[in-house]
DNA sequence: CGTAGATTTGACAAGGCTCAACCTCCGTGG
DNA sequence: CCACGGAGGTTGAGCCTTGTCAAATCTACG
């Protein structure tokens, strides 16, 4: 990990923002401000590996980590996305508790580091982290039971149609957008191997999707959403 | 729902060992118990539908339940198997949540349930309780973690014969036991259609596995942990 | 302008779903 | 006691989807 450091203005505006801290009364804050260090990742870069004993909770300020998991013959499964404002590693809270997937930055990513161990003494001192964090994992939660259901119903292309309503505007306009990251990484999030993504976007064509590069354009969402 | 009421000897003793309550202080493990409600579901009962505001916490005593997920076609997929000491819906301890999946009961059950708002107000006031849903909330978190990879990175005999090991003492001895629900309910727990269930019961003999009806003897874990 | 990395495409094979028939318990009622 | 019927489970056939490997392109950026 490159530059340790103290959170200055830029990061605790951010901080501020994310999903946990935004919903703390200021005491709350200001004791996880103290606490958070700031690190800058470089692609690539391994934040903690699955099996490894848990002691920090993360939280992402720019850029993507990737949550994974490894089969015994080295293969990946991508498990989970993180982006800007997300909590990475909140499946252990649990002390004494290891990690259950490895995390790595897609890209250059800054990221916030809260000593796990304070953040417990913490949230026993002051319930309002605790109920936060609990809501922060419940959502995780419900986000992968969707992610798995999502994964055993629909085919390549209703997935991936799936992704792009849901970064679209609701009305029926026609939008164009950017990919967030990477195509190969958009690929893992949805379960599919690169050449699937592509060969489903090639399919969405003929329902008015068009893909150059990461822009996408998006002719006709009530088409989309008939798949 | 059936006979509700207040727990009786037999359900707070289950109640005391379950996942949640046994983390407790003895001052919350009472108000918990307190405002615990004993129900008794008949099979194929439906505990909250997906979509419906989020008003309970569950607990379940005796029996399974079991979490899906609709399409937009009526097909439903299984995203988790809640069995004794588990909790059910902790997906949604936000307030002004929603249940993000239907629960029903997959045989007959005990459950008990926790108005979520009263949840909410003890967990406010005592921090071990809030802990103690968050470190829930985190297991569950990783074990989806674990069932996604999983799915996306063994085939179905393999599998099967990860669950089968999950079920055996760590030596290397070999086991019979009883399968703890019916087989239609494992496929869908392993995200298979029963029939692929089957076929890989009857791929497994050859590597020593024997199933007569619930009853599975597993003659060589070894040659399964290979596979 | 070149190179490394990302993406696309084609050919294949394997894996798993669907449908449909059959089988095997078991409990019920004649 | 036996036939019947239903639920759960198994088996077979065919098809669709997707992973894999290899090669061709494309793209970004130094």
């Amino acid at each position: 990990m490159n530059r340790l450091m103290k959170p200055g203005a830029r990061e605790r505006e951010t901080l501020l923002n994310s999903g946990l801290l935004s919903m703390l009364g200021v005491e709350s804050v200001a004791a996880m401000m103290e606490i958070a260090i700031i690190g800058n990742l470089p692609a690539r870069q391994i934040l903690f590996r699955e099996g490894e004993p848990a002691d920090m909770l993360h939280c992402v300020l720019s850029g993507y980590i990737r949550l994974y998991k490894l089969d015994p013959d080295g293969r990946e499964a991508d498990v989970e996305l993180y982006g800007p404002g997300d909590l990475v590693g909140a499946s252990v809270v649990l002390d004494g508790g290891r990690y259950a997937a490895t995390a790595q930055a897609a890209e250059p990513a800054l990221i916030a580091r809260f000593d796990l161990k304070r953040v417990r003494d913490i949230a026993n001192r002051r319930p309002d982290l605790a109920v936060a964090l609990t809501d922060a994992v419940s959502a995780q939660l419900a986000k992968v039971f969707g992610c798995l259901a999502n994964d055993r119903l629909h085919t390549a292309p209703q997935r991936v149609a799936r992704y792009l309503l849901g970064h679209c505007p609701q009305d029926g306009k026609a939008v164009s957008f950017r990919l967030p990251y990477q195509k190969s990484l958009l690929a893992g999030k949805l379960g599919l191997a690169p050449e699937a993504l592509s060969r489903a976007f090639s399919m969405l064509r003929d329902h008015g999707v068009t893909v150059r590069g990461r822009l996408v354009h998006i002719g006709d969402p009530e088409a989309l959403r008939r798949l």
